[in-house]
DNA sequence: TGTAGATATCGAAAACTATCAATGTCATCG
DNA sequence: CGATGACATTGATAGTTTTCGATATCTACA
């Protein structure tokens, strides 16, 4: 429970490459297979595995071998907890009691 | 409007480093100078610096000249597009006319 | 068992990222 | 104006990411 910043950067990370981003929509329209996926994309085999890595292993997709090919899916619940940490962080809070000049009258200085 | 996979990178990218992160839940209490973030952490004013740069250039986070430092707050518009886009390639889909090997019978073949 | 197809891994190259110390810029105060 | 404080930029270095071709592994079928 209650994870930490480190925890979601993974996460972060494979979302942060437009193959990747691509890769994540046509998985929202269900299970696809390696090279149904590769066969969207102009890349080689192996960079598209690399890509396929980076995803599950930040957990955003969920990868089940099938015979000769590997079947993936979104991880929904993964991505849920990406937005509600999104959420969080990005939503007002109670002022906390650091001490931040930025509150104060001081015009004159900062640190 | 309706904008691409690349116009969300930047801001991905901005989100996949730790200290970033903790620098938006900082900005989510409120409005805080350069030099309070920095007091917050064990890195060079520099190092903060490009930090910030990053994370303004996402569009993640506004900056704002007051006279001799610097103000930033998050933005919040823009936490809230990268949310309702992140939504939105993740969210189950009207099945498209991609002709799908996954989704027909054929046990002995992919591609 | 041998072959072919699907995917993973390896090794290398190029590009990018993170970090720091040093230095530059710019605003404020005296 | 000159000094000082706040922040940005530069240049260097180390580390990471992305990509590919080549090769390995693993599965299914003949």
């Amino acid at each position: 429970m209650n994870q930490s910043y480190v925890d979601y950067v993974p996460a972060f990370k494979a979302l942060s490459d437009v193959t990747r981003l691509q890769i994540m929509d046509l998985l929202s329209s269900g299970e696809m297979c390696a090279c149904d996926i590769l066969s969207e994309f102009s890349i080689s085999q192996s960079t598209l595995s690399y890509h396929m890595k980076t995803l599950t292993e930040s957990g955003l997709v969920h990868a089940k071998r099938d015979g000769a090919w590997m079947r993936y899916t979104l991880n929904k619940k993964k991505a849920e907890e990406v937005i509600s940490f999104f959420t969080g962080i990005t939503s007002e809070k109670e002022v906390n009691d650091l001490k931040r000049h930025t509150n104060k009258k001081s015009k004159n200085h900062c640190c």
